[in-house]
DNA sequence: CTGAAAGCGCTAACAA
DNA sequence: TTGTTAGCGCTTTCAG
């Protein structure tokens, strides 16, 4: 058939072999540095050779040798949401301080598809896979690929057979709640939730919770809404719709915590002196809100790279909790620095 | 759910020919659907066998053996920036449509860094490479891997020997201050500008100028800053401690009008009674900021598609820009609609 | 329509 | 210290 394309084929060890005068093995032993020696004078030779002809190893041959591609899979609800994009960042990072690449795909939230995601990440042989799951673990595990190393980021729980890296979310939320409570004197916080793993207690609820038990206070009103800007938005109208508004709102996530204060301001309520806002994650958007958000921040570097290292570290399933740190801005009263 | 594979060993083309009874070339046929035709009654047998025996395609050694990855590399400044957590998803989506896996590397930004992401990804045998330049286009040049299909991706003009596809940002621009000029009566804007690469102009600033010299107005102030949100603050502050305040600001991005809304609000500003704000991007978070950003919007999705299009199609290099969208909301005077 | 077999490029025994 | 060589699992040409 017809066109005859004279492309310079790909360089190989083999000619790499060659032009050092040394076998392929001497080759490989010099690339991977190991895992036999080599005498100087030798490797030097190919390190030289493997300059002039411009050898790089074909990947796809190595994995196929050593069984290990060097990558991990990464599944997150989709990095439009800020955390999970700062999130992706920290986690890339780690990655490169690892050696590995990451293998990404996008869940959109939606349970189907985040299991279909993880499915067409596992199919292309990856050494383990992170995951943000917005779902039921048990959802995850239905997925069949036989001891894939998983670790669970963004989950604050552990789950047996899996390992799991998360915040101290239910320490975070009472922290936040109880400056709050304790420092501006507010006699109860109402709390915009978010929809949660169902099978599992919502560890910011909880913490909210117990920090009106501690110092014994009703709470206020809760509602719950999607984890996003348009979610938290609705769930400060329903708060502001079906009563006296609450002069402290606690919200379960930045993207939330941006529809709040959207509603807040269409309603005419001024934060904070009408209405204190706290939110919880900390992301870089929240110094910018106006007014800026006192938040409980998540130690997002620390959690990338623990996770990381969980994924590539062979010994079994552990949990992972991160303190928080409660960072005070205009939001909830006190009067912040301004932004750096 | 519950098929449960009970080999120790991973299940090979091999195993399931012998459980089929037929020859591991027939396997091959049916699991690609091609490229010779099987027997109906074989072909059911074989996926039969497929399913008992949980055989999944080791994609090493078919990667090995055709030369193809099925992986495209991705390298993006960074998902904290909003703006490419939306890209992000939008590529992962089109990938997904496409049957491609997205290998992805943050480059921080920084020139040296995009270098050795570009390096990194590379080394893996992708089959091409999308990438958001942060940097001069003949700086990844220099990364020397033959003819792996490259495109650049919010790269407003062509450029040689890469396929570009980005939005009509001098165009965009120019329509927001129009708008600014035309309908709101400004007499002059004032523009917060972003880095950019060196060598090739500022599409925005160009059109922001155009939109001057189309009505004989003398531009306002410019300055030129990081595309961060401190970037966009100090900016701001910058132009207000420069002379009397701009009735009107047009902002480069929409990070750098978080920073400039902020800049604003300290200065006991108000917007858009003192001073008017639009931005260039239109991401999601521009509808909740306060008062809410009247933007051009870069289709996003749109130009993801083209990219893994383009990236994917051996048909040389092209270069594809994608009309923008105006959306008036309350920063600029307009009264927006309450988001939905 | 199906089978046999030759590698893709690499690593790591095993030999020397 | 270095060389030889047997596959890793798959696709695909060439025979049947």
């Amino acid at each position: 058939m017809g066109v005859l394309v004279v492309s310079p084929t790909r360089v190989t060890v083999a000619e790499v072999a060659r032009y050092a005068g040394v076998s392929s093995a001497v080759v490989s032993y010099v690339v991977n540095d190991g895992p036999r020696r080599v005498a100087p004078g030798t490797a030097r030779r190919v390190r030289e050779a493997i300059e002039v002809l411009g050898y790089r190893p074909n990947s796809s041959a190595r994995a196929l040798r050593t069984g290990r591609t060097g990558i991990v899979g990464l599944v997150l609800p989709g990095t439009s949401n800020p955390f999970f994009g700062e999130y992706a960042d920290a986690l890339h990072a780690a990655a490169d301080r690892a050696g590995v690449g990451l293998l990404t795909a996008g869940s959109g939230g939606a349970a189907a598809s985040e299991a279909t995601a993880v499915e067409r990440i596992a199919r292309r042989d990856v050494d383990g896979l992170i995951v943000a799951t917005s779902i039921s673990p048990a959802d995850i595990s239905g997925v069949s690929y036989p001891r894939l190393p998983t670790v669970l980021v963004d989950c604050a729980f552990p789950v047996p057979g899996y390992s799991t890296v998360g915040p101290e979310a239910s320490e975070g939320a009472r922290e936040l709640v109880e400056h709050l409570l304790l420092v501006h004197g507010h006699r109860s916080v109402a709390h915009v939730a978010g929809h949660g793993v169902d099978i599992e207690p919502d560890l910011r609820q909880l913490g909210w919770a117990d920090a009106h038990r501690r110092h014994s206070r009703s709470p206020g009103p809760v509602t719950v809404t999607d984890y996003t800007r348009a979610g938290g938005r609705r769930g400060c109208l329903d708060l502001l719709g079906s009563g006296p508004p609450p002069s402290a709102i606690f919200v379960g996530s930045d993207l939330q915590a941006d529809g709040v204060l959207r509603a807040l301001a269409e309603s005419g309520l001024r934060v904070p002196e009408d209405v204190a806002v706290v939110s919880f994650d900390g992301t870089d958007q929240s110094a910018y809100t106006s007014p800026p958000l006192t938040v409980v921040r998540q130690p997002i570097l620390a959690m990338a790279t623990a996770a990381v290292e969980t994924v590539l570290d062979t010994t079994g399933p552990r949990h992972r909790a991160f303190a928080m740190d409660m960072i005070t801005r205009r939001s909830c009263g006190c009067s912040g620095p301004p932004a750096g």
